[in-house]
DNA sequence: TATAAAACACAAATTAATATCATTACAATT
DNA sequence: AATTGTAATGATATTAATTTGTGTTTTATA
């Protein structure tokens, strides 16, 4: 945990910025529910439990200048609000994403899948390809089994 | 193009749907601008110029309908717009996008590039695919030429 | 043609995100 | 230590996209 506030705080400052304290709590916050996909909503609310002074827009901000760093993703599941993800370290790409159409729960991938499939759109296409973002919407795990009981 | 217009016209009926004037004058813009990835704004604008007593409104929940019945796809490039895509005939499938980090240009590939990695989720992650959304970021075939001159 | 349901236009409301701006924190410099 | 300049912040207003009322009109069909 401290470790990757370490890093991350690192990276700031390698462009110059740094980790005020509210940038801190919102970090804090993004690493202790990496599994979650909150919007920055959810987001603002979970940082001013513990830092009541913070300001939605600074929030916004952060999550704003951490995407450009590439430590967090902004992601659209279509529903009209963005998340937010943190990257995995060392992950060069964008993570997939299994969106379940019954229950709404999300599930992360980490394999890159597209390895393949990318080097047939640069040569066919030739589209050098920076960054992906794949999601498969369908039934999960759980409600398949819901479903056939 | 009538002929498309006709099986919509038949989907719409087969959940009592009407094919409004109002409806009909949505799809054409949506066919005569298939490759065109427009917004609700966008397509609002343009069927206005040959009915201009339509509100924004109806443009808006004919869209909704439209997705909903699968003969649209609402895609959303994180711009803050969500934009609609007439789904191709036959097509099971929403198509992929290759979107220009450089010119914003969007391009779209039918091919199915995905049934390989599809077997992996459904296989691996137990999940049952229905459908998936692909976006490649990169450069372009026309600005890459412009890079290099 | 009568009738009820559906769809409509327009206005108003909602919501996410951004812009503005006065204030504050902080680091570098004198 | 005081000064200065830059960046960051918080509160609030504003924008922009979309959705939701409301009363009216259209349409299918009996």
């Amino acid at each position: 945990m401290e470790n990757r506030i370490e890093k991350i705080k690192k990276q700031l400052h390698s462009q110059s910025y740094k980790l005020t304290p509210q940038r801190e709590a919102t970090v804090r916050v993004l690493l202790e529910h990496e599994e979650d996909h909150l919007s920055a909503e959810d987001i603002y609310l979970l940082v001013k439990e513990k830092s009541p002074e913070i300001g939605l827009a600074t929030v916004y901000r952060t999550l704003e200048l951490l995407s450009e760093l590439k430590v967090v993703d902004k992601i659209n599941f279509g529903d009209g609000v963005s998340r937010y993800d943190l990257r995995k370290e060392g992950a060069e790409h964008f993570h997939h994403h299994l969106v379940c159409v019954e229950c709404g729960s999300v599930k992360e991938i980490e394999d890159d899948l597209l390895g393949d499939v990318e080097k047939i759109v640069e040569s066919q296409w030739e589209f050098k390809v920076k960054d992906h973002r794949l999601t498969f919407h369908g039934i999960c795990n759980k409600c398949q089994n819901r479903e056939n009981e």
